[in-house]
DNA sequence: TTGATTGTTACCGG
DNA sequence: TCCGGTAACAATCA
C-alpha cells in the first residue's frame, strides 16, 4: 500500500503529486504555527486555536487509509481525519531517508524505512472531526476519476444551471478535480464556447465532457503532468513532452488547429482561452 | 523586485 | 435562492 499514487490539487490542476507517503509516519510538524494556518481556507475551517491540539495529534502518527476525491486527500485516523489540500503550489517532495534539512514552507514531514516526504507550500493540512468531514465531503461534487463517480449527478447539477459550462467546469461542487487549465482544454478539444449555459447543454454534449474529463485527468494522474495532445502527432512519448507541447489552447497565442488568435478573457474570475472560429458562440 | 498564478473561500449586491 | 464579481491568502516563477 506504500507509495499509492493518488490525485491532489497542485500547481498542475488536479493531476498527480508524487506518490502519497502512505504508510509511513508523521515525523515533525511545522514549529510556524501562523504560517500553517495563513490561509483564509484554512481560518475558516481550522480555529487556529486548534493548531496545538492537532500538531500534537499528528507527530508519530502512521499515515494509512488515503484517498482521494477531486483535489482533496483525506487520511483516515479511527474518528478523525487528516485533510490536505494542496492549492497552488504545494506539493509532496520526495526524499531519500535521512532526508535533508527541511527548506522552505515544509508542513508535515512524513518519515518511511527508505524514503521521506514533505508537504510543502501554501496548503490545507488539517484535522477533521467527523463532521467536519462530512461537511466538506458533503459539498464536493463527483470525481470522475473515482469509481463511485455518477455522471448523473453530475449532470443534474449542470443541465439545471443558468451558469456557463466554462464557470460550471470550475465548480467543485459540480464535478471535483476539473482546474483551469483542464477547463480551457476540454472545451476546446469539443468546440464548446466556454459561456455556452449549463441548462443549454444536450446529453449528448454532457456525456462528451465527462467522457473527456475522466480520460484527461487519468492520463494526468499517470503522468503527473497536464497533457492534452496526441504523442503521435508530437512525435515524442508523453514522459519526455515539454510544456508547451502538452497543451492546445491554454495560454497560447494562436489556436493550435486554426491559428486564428486565440481569444483570452476572464471567467469565474480566472483566465480564460478559447478559439473564437473552434468554439464559436452559440445564438 | 514585480506581477501573475494550474486554487479556494467569504462576502456583497443584483 | 441563485448567480456573478471581488478581495484575500502566500509560495513560486518568469
Amino acid at each position: 500500500m506504500i507509495d499509492a499514487r493518488l490525485r491532489a490539487t497542485n500547481p498542475t490542476a488536479g493531476t498527480v503529486t508524487h506518490a502519497m507517503p502512505e504508510g509511513h509516519t508523521i515525523h515533525r510538524v511545522a514549529e510556524d504555527h501562523n504560517k500553517w494556518f495563513a490561509g483564509q481556507m484554512l481560518k475558516a475551517s481550522s480555529p487556529q486555536g486548534r493548531f496545538a491540539d492537532g500538531a500534537k495529534k499528528l507527530n508519530g502518527k502512521l499515515l494509512y487509509r488515503v484517498h482521494a476525491h477531486g483535489k482533496h486527500l483525506f487520511y483516515e485516523w479511527g474518528d478523525s481525519t487528516l485533510h490536505i489540500h494542496l492549492g497552488l503550489y504545494g506539493k509532496f517532495r520526495r526524499h531519500k531517508t535521512p532526508p535533508p534539512e527541511p527548506r522552505g514552507a515544509v508542513r508535515l514531514r512524513v518519515i518511511g524505512e527508505d524514503r521521506a516526504f514533505d508537504l510543502n507550500g501554501p496548503t490545507a493540512c488539517e484535522l477533521l472531526s467527523k463532521a467536519e468531514f462530512q461537511k466538506l465531503r458533503s459539498r464536493l461534487g463527483e470525481d470522475p476519476l473515482r469509481d463511485d463517480a455518477d455522471p448523473e449527478i453530475a449532470w443534474q447539477k449542470i443541465s439545471r444551471s443558468r451558469s456557463a459550462i466554462g464557470q460550471l467546469l470550475l465548480n467543485q461542487s459540480v464535478i471535483a478535480g476539473v482546474g483551469n487549465v483542464y477547463r480551457a482544454e476540454i472545451l476546446f478539444l469539443l468546440g464548446l464556447h466556454p459561456s455556452v449555459k449549463g441548462n443549454e447543454l444536450n446529453r449528448r454534449e454532457f456525456d462528451d465532457i465527462w467522457e473527456l474529463t475522466v480520460r484527461l485527468l487519468k492520463i494526468g494522474k499517470r503522468y503527473n503532468k497536464i497533457i492534452i495532445t496526441n504523442p503521435i502527432d508530437v512525435g515524442k512519448p508523453r514522459s519526455k513532452m515539454n510544456s508547451s507541447e502538452r497543451l492546445l489552447i491554454y495560454k497560447k497565442p494562436h489556436c493550435t488547429v486554426c491559428e486564428t488568435a486565440v481569444h483570452v478573457w476572464q471567467l469565474a474570475s480566472r483566465k480564460i482561452y478559447s478559439c473564437p472560429v473552434c468554439q464559436p458562440e452559440r445564438a
